[in-house]
DNA sequence: TGTACATCAGTGAACGCGCGTTCACTGATGTAC
DNA sequence: TGTACATCAGTGAACGCGCGTTCACTGATGTAC
């Protein structure tokens, strides 16, 4: 009993030191993850910090793995919302979150898409499968792509045979029942949305084409009708 | 004459220390870029460095700009060298050109296209013209796309209406006499090729389609092939 | 239920480090007559 | 051509700051009998 009310606060403070140091974040940038700082808001000494995390590599770590998690609960979240619709519009959906999440939570998403920090670097041990989770409610839908698809365009009919090989070996690995175009078109989506993203966080992309959303949209768009996904 | 000496050393050194900053970033990341460790490089006291940068803050701008400069030179330069070939092989060299440029430059580029660093806000005034080159090669190339073009996928063939009065702007804000589907083409490909580089820069592409180069040069051609670009 | 003991979150002082920036200065380079 | 003067690149000392991490410690919480 006690024991559990000890665990509890134990935890709670774990999760604390994180949402400090995500807040920190957003003002310092990703490099300016410190224990110092993080410990100076909550009013407690540094040192005390290292009762709950072995130095400030393994908290970025956490973060980093949390980030990962985070992105992926909320594009499966999305997924789920929508349903039983229409394939195209459930995949309109988890492609939406997905920019959604980042817009929503820029530095996290800088994290783990972004520069690598200096002087840190990541244990893909423990990283790699997080960010395979992020791919995961992508896969899946696409697992349903290869029945009834309408008239596709011929840029999206066949996966370009040069790339053959490598999708074979991925679905292999990660034993995807997909099948191998799904994969592909999977990968397509995902490169494309990740550039209008990348571009309109920096704010490169606004400059050209005035409303970031309106653009991403019409390109999902587009792009879903081009693979006879939006009947 | 010997005015000219000082003038020609004061270059020199000036270029020396961007030079020494461009080889720390590599180490440190974008964020360490620390006039000190850049004064130990060069043997000089650290004070020395504000005769050529009155701060940190103008070093990195300055850094900033020659990386735009130097990205949009290399670009140009593969497009001269394209010569007269057809439009679709000019397009494909000056893509190429932006991929190459970006692995061989990894650091310069995240400088511009990835995480701001903390503390630093850029000046829009120094900045955005030399940004602006970097896409002046794509959009001179994009001027000629309206005439000869093949047969284009669906996709391609007009601008998404709601997207029409942006590229309007921007065709009149910067004076730009290619059509506005041309104009949009240009920034779709430079989204989509811009993701495809970002993934791969942080090794997240690889672990999906293994080869980023294979990836990258497929989904071109697809694409130019797909806008009718390819003949 | 009470008591002796173990656990462990949190502390303050200290270590050695690096940082950007200022200041008053020296001494070489360049200019004007 | 030589001399007096101005310019300005570079110096070392110092400012005040923040950092990660270690250490020996205190004192509250939890455990075993």
């Amino acid at each position: 009993m006690n024991e559990t009310r000890r665990q509890k606060q134990r935890a709670a403070v774990n999760e604390e030191i994180k949402e400090v140091a995500r807040r920190l974040m957003v003002e310092q940038g990703t490099a300016g993850v410190s224990l110092r700082a993080i410990a100076r808001q909550m009013d407690m000494s540094a040192p005390a910090l290292y009762h709950y995390f072995a130095n400030r590599e393994a908290l970025i770590t956490a973060l980093i793995v949390d980030a990962f998690n985070a992105l992926a609960d909320h594009v499966e979240q999305a997924r789920e919302a929508a349903g039983s619709r229409p394939l195209g519009e459930r995949l309109m959906a988890v492609l939406l979150a997905y920019r959604q999440w980042a817009l929503a939570n820029p530095v996290d998403f800088e994290l783990i898409y972004g520069n690598p920090i200096p002087g840190y670097d990541a244990p893909q041990e423990v990283t790699a499968p997080a960010a395979a989770r992020g791919l995961a409610a992508l896969a899946e839908l696409i697992a349903e792509v290869g029945q009834g698809r309408g008239p596709a365009a011929e840029e999206y009919q066949v996966i370009p045979p040069e790339l053959e090989p490598f999708f074979q070996a991925l679905q292999k690995r990660e034993g995807y029942d997909a099948p191998l175009l799904a994969l592909y078109l999977a990968a397509v989506a995902w490169s494309r949305v990740h550039g209008i993203l990348m571009l309109e966080l920096v704010n490169q992309l606004q400059p050209l084409v005035g409303d970031g959303e309106l653009f991403y949209r019409s390109q999902v768009e587009a792009m879903l009708r081009g693979m006879g996904l939006k009947g």
